[in-house]
DNA sequence: TTGACAATTGAGCAAGTATTCAATTATAAT
DNA sequence: ATTATAATTGAATACTTGCTCAATTGTCAA
C-alpha cells in the first residue's frame, strides 16, 4: 500500500498486536459475505417473515395480510431472502408458496435471542464512560 | 384494528393459516430488539473490529491503524458495537482498550459462516423464477 | 496552568435502503 | 381472446446510516 493511501490519523500504540492481527484477518470477501447476510437478517420486516415462514409456508398474499402491508413490499423483501438463501419456494398455479430453505435460521436467530435476553439482565455499560 | 388501518391489497387466501400463525407470532419488541441486533453485525466496518478483538484486546487508535480509518469513524462504530453490548472496554490512562463482551459472537458467525459457505456448494434458484 | 494526545461527540453530507406506485408477467377461467 | 387475480418488477421518494469534519472531553506530563 502507498503511503498517500492512509487515510487513518495516528501510529498505532501497539505495532506488533496490529501486525499479528493483521496477519489473521480474513479476506475481505468473506467479512462483506458474512456482514452481508447478517444485514438481511437486520430488517424487522424480513425478520417478521423468517419468523412467520418458519411456524408455516405461505403464499405472498397471506404474508401480507399477516404483517398488514402491501404485496408489493412483501415481494421485495421476499427478493432479498431469495438472494440470501433463506427461503425456497414453489409456484402452484397463480400461487407462490414460500418457505425456509434449511435450519440455520432458527439457530441463528435462538443465539442472537439469547444474547439479547443477556443484555437487559446483564446490564449496560453505557453509563460508565 | 380498525378498518381503515388495513394496508393490504388484498384478501388472505389461506385465511386459517395466517390466523394460527398470527397467535404464534412473538412481539413486536421483541422482533425489533432481534433485527437491531442483526442489523450491528450487518456493517462489514463493524464485522471487522469483531473479528480483530477476537484475535486481541485493542486500543481505538490500533483499530484505526489496521481498518486504515480515521479514529473518529472507529469510535462512532465502537458505540453501536457497546451499545449491542457486544463489546467491552477499559480505561488505562489516556487509552482506551476494547475487547469482546462474550462468546456468543463467534458462535453467530461461525453460523453465518456455515450458512455462506452452503449457499455457494447449494447453489443458487436465482435463475429458477 | 498549559500543552499534547487519545478518544468521544454532534452536525452535516453522501450513499444506501424500505416502501409506494404504476406497469408488467404468469396463470387460470370464462 | 378477454378478463381476473397472484406475483414480480423498476422508478421515485422518504428514511436511515456510515463517514467526515470540527469541536470537546479526559488524562497525563512539564
Amino acid at each position: 500500500m502507498k503511503k498517500e493511501d492512509i487515510v487513518c490519523d495516528c501510529e498505532a500504540i501497539h505495532e506488533n498486536i496490529v501486525n499479528e492481527v493483521k496477519k489473521r484477518m480474513p479476506k475481505d470477501e468473506d467479512i462483506y459475505d458474512l456482514s452481508d447476510f447478517f444485514k438481511v437478517l437486520g430488517d424487522s420486516t424480513r425478520m417478521k417473515i423468517i419468523w412467520a415462514l418458519d411456524e408455516s409456508e405461505m403464499c405472498v398474499c397471506d404474508i401480507a395480510v399477516l404483517l398488514n402491508m402491501t404485496k408489493s413490499a412483501i415481494s421485495h423483501q421476499l427478493r432479498a431472502l431469495r438472494n440470501a438463501n433463506l427461503v425456497k419456494f414453489r409456484r402452484e398455479g397463480k400461487t407462490v408458496y414460500y418457505s425456509l430453505k434449511d435450519d440455520h435460521v432458527r439457530d441463528i436467530y435462538e443465539i442472537g435471542m439469547e444474547h439479547i435476553k443477556e443484555k437487559y439482565l446483564g446490564g449496560h455499560n453505557e453509563k460508565d464512560i
